[in-house]
DNA sequence: ACCCAGGTGGCCC
DNA sequence: GGGCCACATGGG
């Protein structure tokens, strides 16, 4: 058993099965809704705290826009207005409005974008204006069903606090995962909740004070 | 009144 | 390729 295998082994034993111990990816979303709701909770939960993310999908449930295809009709303009608890909402809705005018309007949904291969359709999603690796890998893996692995800032501090890297950039890291655990969707999906059911169990921030947001006020 | 949150694009060098 | 900043709300 590798270094990689061991640290999942140890989180699992740790945390248990994750289940919806914080939020929905946890327990690897399997309905069409549920795959949607990671589609828009994938660019709403950027930089910003999942429980601001579920008020802004709390506004859009109770207007009824639940699906990609609701979405797509809405407009980023009124997007804006609903997802506004979730921070950054201008920035937010034209994201979430380029995605879901993305897959619309060129598959259809999500059954259809599926059929795609892995590295054309990563390729294709990062080419989305408001998607980088990190929301490409987890609509891929958590959306899409796809073997890829999400790196994100937890990973990336579990890796440097158990010292097996020092500098890393995103794909390195995707890369040394991937390498050595099984090519399985469903691990993957397990290990990334793990890592952050892991790193929010923790006091320590994230990454201190975030670079740029010190003169962001108004 | 701070400090923080599962990122990304744009600019600069 | 890397460093810095803007984007913004709600909760501790």
């Amino acid at each position: 058993m590798n270094i990689f295998e061991r640290l999942y082994k140890e989180l699992r034993k740790k945390y248990g099965k994750p289940k919806e111990q914080w939020n929905l990816w946890c327990k690897r979303p399997k309905t069409k809704q549920e795959k949607e709701e990671v589609v828009i909770g994938a660019i709403l939960t950027q930089r910003t705290n999942w429980k601001n993310v579920e008020l802004a999908l709390e506004n859009l449930k109770n207007k009824k826009i639940v699906s990609l295809e609701s979405l797509y009709h809405l407009g980023s303009k009124k997007l804006a207005s609903l997802i506004k608890p979730a921070g950054f909402y201008k920035a937010k809705a034209q994201y979430l409005f380029n995605l879901v005018k993305f897959i619309v309007e060129n598959y259809g949904s999500l059954e259809k974008l599926r059929k795609v291969g892995l590295k054309e359709l990563r390729e294709k999603l990062l080419k989305v204006k408001g998607v980088g690796p990190e929301t490409a890998d987890s609509i891929l893996l958590y959306a899409l069903d796809k073997p890829i692995f999400v790196i994100d800032e937890y990973a990336k501090r579990l890796i440097k606090e158990r010292n097996l890297i020092e500098k890393t950039n995103y794909h390195f890291l995707q890369k040394l995962f991937e390498e050595n655990l099984r090519k399985d969707f469903r691990l993957y999906q397990d290990f990334h909740a793990l890592i952050v059911i892991n790193g929010k169990n923790k006091k320590r921030p994230l990454r201190g004070v975030a670079k740029g947001d010190s003169k962001n006020k108004k």
